[in-house]
Order: C-alpha cells, then sequence, then structure tokens
DNA sequence: CTGGGGTCCT
DNA sequence: AGGACCC
C-alpha cells in the first residue's frame, strides 16, 4: 500500500536576512541591534534590535525611541543580497536539485530522495534532532509504550501512522539539521527550518522556533496544529482572500473547515477557494518547482513627489542603468536577453476618483494601484553591443510613460517608478560567441526602416541634454533649448538572428502559450515632435 | 506614512 | 494590464 505521507519536504528560512548579511559581512555588527534601512522604514533587523522592540517595517522615526542605540545601514541597494541569496541557493543545490526559492531568503527542499537513500544506507535514526512539534507528548508516549504501561488512548491514537513517515521524518530532521550547520559552516548564515510531509505544513512548522532552530511537524499533529489558526495564516491566503472570508464570517482554519468547498469557490475563486479548502485539512499535494532563473527583473524607485517630465526622465535613467547592468552581467553568464520592456507608475492623481470606491467595496485601507504599460523590443536591443541602448530604453519607456499619462496638460503626482525587462530567450548561443564572430553577425538591420544614418545619434544627444537639465530648473528655458535643437531619423534597431535554440530544456513542457505578435515590430522611437511637446508639458506643469 | 523586489492567476 | 500573493 501506497504512503500516506511519501514526501518529506524542509523550509529553510533564513534568520532576518538582510540583517545577517550585514553581520557576515561585518562581524563588528553581530551582538549590536542592527537595522536595515529602505525610504523612511526599518524594513529588517537583528535579533538584538528585536529585543529592544524594534521590529520589522517599523517607521525610522519610531526609532529613537525604543532603542536610540540602533544601528542603521542602508538597505536600498539590493545587489549583495541578491548575490548571497544566489550562493545559498547555490550551497542548497549541492544537497539536492529540487530547491525551490520564495523572496530572496526562504526555499523549500524536497528531500525525499535524500531520506530515501540515507534509510538504505544506513543505520535508521533513532531519535529526532532539533524541535519535534508537541514532542513531550512524543516523549511521554515512547516512555510508556517500551515500559509496556498505560498509553491513553487519544493521546496514542495521535503520533501513530504506520505509513512510514515517521521515520522519513525523524531522517529529514538530521538532514535538515546538516544543510544548517554546512550552511552556517561554508557560508556563515543561520537558518531556521520547518521539517514535514508538505510545503505549507514545513513552512508554518519552521516559523515555531526561531532564530537558528528547527522543527518537525509529524501528520498526528498537523489537524491539531492547524485549527486555532487564523485563516490569514496559511499561505496563499493574503489580505484580500481573509477580508472577503471575514466577511463569511470565517476568521479561522476550524471555521474554514466548515465551509463548504462550493461556498468557498463561490467567494474566492476556484483556484484559491480549492487550494485553501484542502490546505484547511492539511492537505497539500503542491510540488517543490526547482528554481531556474528570474523570468523577469526589475527595478524600482518610490518618492514623495514627482511631477514634471523631466523629473520622470531622469528618475527613469537612474533606475534603467542599475537594471542594464544586471541584464549585461545576465547575458554573459546564460546567454539570454529580455524582449519586453515595461513601465509601472503609481500616480496619485489619476487613481484619486478610485480610492473612494475601493474604500467602499473592498472596506479597507487602499492601496495605491500600479499602472502599467508594455512593449516588445527585438531581442538584440540589449545586447551589450548596442551601445544606445541606454538612451533607445528611455525613448521607449517615455512614450510608454505618455501612453498612461496621455493630454499634454494633464497633472500627475508620481509616487513610484518601476522599470522591467521580461521574456528572456536565448540569444546568439551563449554571451562569449559574440566577440568570436564579430559582433556585427548577430544583427541584422530591420527590414521595416532605411539604413541608418550617420546622424543616427538622437538618443546619445538627448541623453547628453537630459544629463545638463539634472543641473539646471528652468524649464521654460529648457523647453526652448529644446525645441531648437533638430532631431532628425529614428534610431534602427537590431534584430538577432534566426533563433538558435532556447536553451529552456529543463524546463517542464509548457501548455502552448501564444506569443503576443512575435515580429519584433519597430519599436518607434519618439519624435522630434513628441520630444517638444514633452519639454513644453514639462515647462506647464513645473510650479 | 509600507520597501524593493518577485510569482502566478484572471 | 491588473490583481493577488510571497518575501
Amino acid at each position: 500500500m501506497a504512503a500516506m505521507h511519501p514526501r518529506t519536504i524542509v523550509h529553510i528560512d533564513l534568520d532576518c536576512f538582510y540583517a545577517q548579511v550585514e553581520m557576515v559581512a561585518d562581524p563588528k555588527l553581530k551582538d549590536k541591534p542592527l537595522g536595515i534601512q529602505q525610504k523612511n522604514i526599518i524594513v529588517t533587523c537583528n535579533y538584538p534590535a528585536r529585543a529592544r522592540g524594534v521590529h520589522k517595517l517599523m517607521y525610522i522615526n519610531k526609532v529613537p525611541k525604543v532603542c536610540p542605540d540602533l544601528i542603521i545601514r542602508d538597505g536600498s541597494n539590493l545587489k549583495r543580497y541578491r548575490e548571497a541569496s544566489e550562493k545559498i541557493l547555490d550551497h542548497l543545490r549541492g544537497w539536492t536539485p529540487e530547491v525551490e526559492r520564495l523572496g530572496m531568503d526562504e526555499f523549500f527542499l524536497d528531500v525525499t530522495h535524500m531520506v530515501a537513500d540515507e534509510q538504505e544506507k544506513m543505520e535508521k535514526k533513532l531519535d529526532f534532532v532539533g524541535h519535534v512539534y508537541r514532542g513531550e507528548t512524543l516523549t511521554l508516549i515512547e516512555t510508556q509504550t517500551r515500559n509496556e504501561s498505560h498509553v491513553p488512548s487519544c493521546t496514542a491514537k495521535v503520533h501513530h501512522c504506520r505509513c512510514g513517515c515517521y521515520q522519513r521524518l525523524m531522517t529529514g530532521s538530521h538532514i535538515a539539521q546538516r544543510i544548517r550547520t554546512s550552511l552556517y559552516q561554508t557560508l556563515g548564515y543561520t537558518a531556521s527550518a520547518g521539517i514535514s510531509v508538505g510545503k505549507m505544513i514545513a513552512k508554518l512548522s519552521g516559523e515555531l522556533k526561531k532564530p537558528n532552530q528547527q522543527t518537525t511537524m509529524l501528520p498526528a499533529y498537523i489537524d491539531g496544529f492547524l485549527a486555532p489558526l487564523r485563516v490569514r495564516k496559511i499561505p496563499g491566503c493574503g489580505y484580500s482572500t481573509s477580508k472577503k472570508l471575514a466577511s463569511l464570517g470565517i476568521e479561522t482554519v476550524t471555521q474554514l473547515r466548515n465551509l463548504s468547498k462550493q461556498k468557498l469557490i463561490k467567494a474566492v475563486g476556484a483556484q484559491i477557494g480549492g487550494r485553501l479548502h484542502d490546505l484547511a485539512f492539511g492537505l497539500d499535494t503542491s510540488h517543490v518547482v526547482a528554481t531556474v532563473r528570474e523570468k523577469q527583473m526589475s527595478e524600482e524607485d518610490s518618492f514623495k513627489s514627482c511631477t514634471a517630465i523631466d523629473d520622470v526622465a531622469l528618475r527613469i535613467l537612474s533606475i534603467l542603468r542599475p537594471l542594464l547592468e544586471r541584464v549585461r552581467m545576465r547575458f554573459q553568464k546564460h546567454g539570454d536577453l529580455p524582449s519586453t520592456l515595461r513601465l509601472t507608475i503609481r500616480d496619485r492623481l489619476s487613481h484619486q476618483k478610485t480610492e473612494q470606491s475601493k474604500i467602499n467595496t473592498s472596506g479597507g485601507a487602499y492601496f495605491t494601484t500600479r499602472t502599467s504599460r508594455q512593449t516588445t523590443i527585438p531581442l538584440g536591443f540589449f545586447h551589450p553591443e548596442n551601445k544606445k541602448q541606454e538612451g533607445y530604453c528611455v525613448d521607449h519607456l517615455m512614450k510608454l510613460f505618455f501612453k498612461m499619462i496621455p493630454r499634454k496638460n494633464q497633472r500627475f503626482h508620481l509616487t513610484l517608478i518601476n522599470v522591467a525587462v521580461a521574456r528572456f530567450q536565448a540569444f546568439g548561443g551563449a554571451g562569449k560567441l559574440g566577440k568570436q564572430h564579430g559582433i556585427d553577425s548577430f544583427f541584422i538591420q530591420s527590414p521595416t526602416k532605411t539604413a541608418p544614418s550617420s546622424e543616427d545619434n538622437i538618443p546619445t544627444t538627448r541623453m547628453a541634454h537630459l544629463e545638463h537639465v539634472k543641473h539646471t530648473t528652468d524649464a521654460t528655458r529648457i523647453s526652448q533649448t529644446a525645441r531648437k535643437r533638430k532631431f532628425k531619423t529614428p534610431p534602427s534597431f537590431f534584430r538577432p538572428r534566426p533563433p538558435v535554440q532556447c536553451t529552456s530544456g529543463e524546463r517542464a513542457p509548457q501548455p502552448e502559450r501564444r506569443q503576443p505578435a512575435e515580429q519584433p515590430v519597430e519599436p518607434e522611437p519618439v519624435t522630434a515632435e513628441e520630444i517638444d511637446a514633452l519639454y513644453i508639458t514639462a515647462a506647464r506643469v513645473t510650479p
């Protein structure tokens, strides 16, 4: 008979990740209260700081009261955190290829095979290592069983699962311990872990004892553990879903269990409803999906106010540069390039009206909603040898911006700008080939365009102008100088060779998804008239 | 007066 | 393109 709980899943959660990265880099910080700041917020902090009352997502102005000597590090540049996360991911993959990353600091490992291997080769473990949920009960039962004395029937029932999961989880707890130890010894990071028979329950188990500890959850205790939890604790049941459930009078898992699947699905949709119903009973068959590369890359910046076009362009530029750098690094490593470029904004003015309706319908705090526009771009566009990509990108992004803020006179009040690239595809086989064959061989002139003129330098010129704008505030004067400038033919764009072959062999076959208009349409850079209009608008909008 | 990322579903 | 979720 097939085992009822065949898998062993380990969830690894790095302790206060950003803070730990800083502490590993600078051990002096280790025992002092440390907070990581982004904008006006302490996004995370180490445990000494937590002992003083600092917590995640705490406003910076609250800090002096609770912890005046908090050491603060700036966390707005995520580079080192990304790198640390990659190292950790690689390290974990050394133990098993079945590693799924969630965010930067959480990892699911399916260690079923490791457990099986170990059980074949070695003596079976006789004890758990680390915490076991309700382990006292367990010890009591074992002692009593050994002594053949009376075992209360209800308790005995509880830990009795004959499918073999008890032994597997015992082995799993040792594997988790070894992984955590090696993580600490090789990279210096501590983590908490949860060990159980499914992803959700492993994740929830790991939260029971932190930091730098681990907890195993035996199937017999799952139902009892889940019963009193708020539904909001269930991964996948977020703010919105839990509000919907609350409106039905459902706040705990027990209440959720008493709602029919039909009603649940009606309330929150088939996907989430179905999942949630199962999860309420601890039933979780979702697989650990090995993490491959990111499917999109983005950079964003938030701020109090951005109301002028020039400001938009400059902010876009400053976001764009590190993003392009990341695209280059990825291309060097994996030989793929993105073919989608997206601009996202948060505009106070344009969604002010919806704010009211949002409050009315959802009855809660409004979330400033984001608006985005995206465009397809020829694959070769992002090739490192395309020296003008920075300027071209600003062109595209400004066009996308004007799709969202269309009217010349329309005022706007941005509080966030995000630039993203997506739809990565293999380009030219590999990053290095470019040099061997001469980079020109990777580009073909777009057939929709006439040959590039020698004055194909508009973006560069305009970029220089943008840099100039940075040091001046007289928008009117800018608009006049801009108008005098003669803009010529739009720049040419590149197309890659006929596709070489996607390297995504490792991915499971996907349901056939139609690519939107694969022909890389001419991206249409901003025209001279539009640029003029842009500056005129800037002049009007600027106070 | 919630950061700066990401994923998948509708 | 937006919504909801995760960290």
